[in-house]
DNA sequence: TTGAAAGCGATACCAT
DNA sequence: ATGGTATCGCTTTCAA
């Protein structure tokens, strides 16, 4: 019931001691007799105080934040992205601001004004230049997820266009594949930069002709409905397409089925991410698992080690995981179950280790 | 560069004037002369000054800040919602704390905690039990987003049932459907409460044989996959499903679709929300429209004029609007387009107002 | 072990 | 129009 008027030193007051004592009771720093504790403590509760947050990162110079930009785009990617962070800050007892760059005028310069506000800051790569990245380097402490940063800004990633290239070569190899279209916009996100780059390696590795530029649209699931509607327009259709990730690889095929055409004896289709819905559909999606919860928490541990100061300020690049399904023209050994996470592909899954995991100059 | 050490105290002394005044001018609050303003000025851009958020915060006694309490859900809603939540409070430079209680433990004492970081609190419907809700409210400005609260808490919200009631009508008077099976968990959230409840009450006023239970799954394209499977497993099967939302909606379109079902010819299919996918797939998906982001950016500009004390505590009703298009068994004239969002529903949507708007005690 | 007092960085009242 | 100063709520030396 009461609460506003409620001070350290009203406390400190009803328990008979000085304000720092109060402090270290409810801190639990420094040396407090037995007894003394008890008191305080019993104030404390009987009023139900509690330290003012802006009081206490006055004085202690810390915030209890940190801060979480993304471009603020919808799916399943960015919802595990957002609760993987925050599940890990809150375990630290710290909050998360956010900040949705996504179709705003001067992100920039509102991401320098969050970084005043909290302790350290989590960049999706690709959201803000580097130049502002470098920056925001100088005043606090940065680590970008999906994406690289500036030499010395630590990065939670995964090696995309090795995984890329492995999916790609599975098509191109295994399936004797021609005419691949690559389906993402390259420039949207160092995320599709880093698969089409795969894409294209994987056809130089082959020395075949190097695939027609990509079809570049986003990465949500209508994007891919869209770039459905644009492959079947095409004279020469494409034998397969490998898309950015698995959102627009569900438009595909739902665009591509829904104008009759067979996946993937007509069209073979591919994603990237490996969410919920990739194993239920018809057919299942060929696709690469990433560890996206996983990023989200890992980034927010190393930062939080960071702002602790107690930093290795290594980068960190997580393994992925090539899993092959129907829709790239694999056998699917039987229908697909309904909580396809918790089962296994159908062809062992070719690990994809990456060389050098960890390091960074 | 140089940006640490950086005080009012410091700016007063390399401006020649007090602290006092260097305030009055990074505010521009009270008098101060054009030249006095243009020599702090300019001493504040030289050293780059920018005024400490928690120093301001502490003496202003408000955190200019405003939290976001949400599930934590996947999907085109839910980050629809976040960001038209943030958009409005970045406008009001409010930055936005979020709190993710979905699968949290103890999560009713994080909102607690978190409403003393900030000025205010926005909280989905159902996320927090409705004694937290009224405890929050004696402490700090809350609203409800889509959902109720205790009286006296002003909420933000459509007309579930009655939506529902009008779309479930459609399905039992328009198209002589019988055998309706709803989709969704009530217990979820009040809006799958509501829409459950109109869909019932569509039964009862054409009395009608109530609905059986509902297929109770979450509210993501997997859960509507999974009730697809249910649905398929039944001795008779149901001539249609009312979905809680457009995800599971979708999910149960894939899923049924994928076991060889014709949709509507063997089953009919309506979702809730019109996210963009509703209108790309085949059929494209009949449902109810509810202006999502406008929701979420009232609700943010409510709660910022309640903090900011210039407050009517009245609860706001959005209007929702039937979308007819294919899956409940209308005709659609042509194919779906690329671009659903921007494309007129077949048949002239039915309009469905509240009846008293905006009324609240 | 405990307390007094000096900040932390900014605002705002009260004189001037 | 400007400056001095108390204050916000808490932490943290420094003495006692």
């Amino acid at each position: 019931m009461s609460n506003s008027r409620l001070t350290v030193r009203e406390i400190a007051r009803l328990a008979g001691v000085s304000v720092a004592t109060v402090s270290r009771v409810s801190n639990g720093t420094g040396q407090v007799s037995e007894e003394t504790r008890r008191r305080v403590l019993r104030a404390i509760e009987e009023h139900g105080y509690r330290p003012d947050h802006l009081g206490r990162a006055l004085a202690a110079r810390r915030h209890g934040a940190v801060g979480l930009v993304f471009p603020g785009l919808s799916g399943p990617y960015f919802s595990e992205l957002i609760q993987g962070f925050e599940s890990e800050a809150v375990k630290a007892k710290t909050s998360v601001h956010i900040l949705c760059t996504h179709l705003r005028a001067d992100s920039d310069a509102e991401v320098i004004e969050m970084a005043h506000r909290v302790d350290g800051l989590a960049v999706l790569g690709g959201t803000v230049s580097h130049d502002t990245i470098e920056e925001l380097a100088t005043m606090r402490p940065i680590v970008v997820l999906a994406g690289d940063g500036p030499a010395g800004v630590p990065a939670v990633r995964v090696d995309n266009a090795a995984a890329t290239a492995a999916l790609t070569r599975h098509l191109l190899v295994d399936h004797g594949l021609r005419r691949l279209e690559f389906v993402g916009d390259p420039n949207g996100s160092p995320d599709v930069t880093e698969r089409w780059a795969g894409f294209r390696q994987a056809h130089r590795d082959l020395e075949l002709p190097l695939p027609r530029a990509p079809i570049r649209v986003g990465l949500q699931q209508p994007d891919g409905v869209f770039a459905a509607d644009q492959v079947l327009r095409r004279a020469i259709r494409p034998q397969g397409v490998v898309c950015a990730n698995d959102e627009t690889a569900l438009g595909v095929l739902i665009g591509a089925s829904g104008r009759g055409l067979r996946v993937p004896e007509d069209l073979v289709i591919t994603g990237f991410d490996d969410i919920p819905m990739a194993a239920l559909v018809t057919p299942p999606l060929t696709t690469v698992r990433q560890p996206v919860r996983e990023l989200a928490s890992q980034t927010a541990r190393l930062l939080l080690q960071v702002a602790a100061g107690s930093a290795d300020h290594t980068s960190l690049l997580h393994p992925t995981e090539l899993v092959i399904r129907g829709s790239c023209g694999c056998p699917t050994s039987t229908a697909p179950t309904p909580t396809g996470r918790r089962r296994t592909p159908q062809i062992a899954p070719q690990r994809h280790e990456p060389s050098g995991a960890g390091d960074h100059p």
